[in-house]
DNA sequence: CTTGCAGTACGATAGTTATCGTAGTATAGT
DNA sequence: ACTATACTACGATAACTATCGTACTGCAAG
């Protein structure tokens, strides 16, 4: 599981998310899915898995003709990554203060309000 | 005050964060914090800040020979962007997961947890 | 076999970022 | 007035990103 990979940039990320939801997948399969969202060519995609599997951001299994990708990460290790980055870059370590961030950012409601206090007490209990 | 600036990159952010933290500054103040963390010529940061007033990130006062820049938007703004965005793009809008993140991205005091519950409540309060 | 299709590999390009050197200009002190 | 200094402006460059076209390759259907 060599060096941890590099943050991955906002298209990796993007198919970093799909790689996520649908576990192991071939381009054609990575493609469908980013198409949906956005005009891009079949190659683009490719040449985007090639270069993250040269930055160790996804695996790539060669024994098919079809090559199939996955990430090398968990998503949570990834996600771990990218709110500790920002945390320190924009918020000078105040886990509070990106909390506000973000819930400013978007409405939240009131059950995803009592889902996170729940959080903080699981993560407290979990911390000792 | 125009179309709302770009998301700042991660050396315009450092300089941002300079500037929410002295206010009205020129170059060389700038410089000075800056170049306290990492080598940095002057005219680096300069230029960056050359850029920054094209983008719309900070203002620039010309009237002294000196001129003195200041963010165009204050920190909490700026925050709540870059936490909006990091929310939609790697963790679905979820902000329960971003929180989780942050938390086991570094380790967060107890007296850091009530003071989250706090923010929760008084987010809540103000929601209505 | 041969041809068409589904793949991969690779190179090119345009745009952006970060960094710095150089040149020019105003100012202050002698 | 002259020169050193403190600035700004600008151009160059290297690295990286995203995107795509083209070329090459294996394989399956006829």
């Amino acid at each position: 599981m060599q060096p941890d990979p590099p943050k991955p940039t906002e298209a990796e990320l993007e198919i970093l998310t799909v790689l996520w939801s649908r576990g192991q997948s071939t381009v054609r399969e990575v493609h469908e899915v980013i198409a949906r969202r956005k005009a891009a060519q079949y190659t683009t995609v490719l040449k985007q898995l090639q270069v993250m599997a040269e930055k160790g951001l996804v695996r790539r299994d060669e024994t098919e003709r079809s090559h199939v990708y996955e990430a090398s990460r968990p998503m949570e290790w990834t996600q771990r990554q990218l709110a500790g980055d920002l945390l320190h870059r924009a918020f000078k370590g105040s886990a509070g203060g990106l909390i506000m961030g973000a819930l400013s950012a978007q409405k939240t409601s009131k059950r995803e309000l009592t889902e996170l206090r729940r959080m903080l007490d699981e993560y407290e209990k979990g911390m000792r």
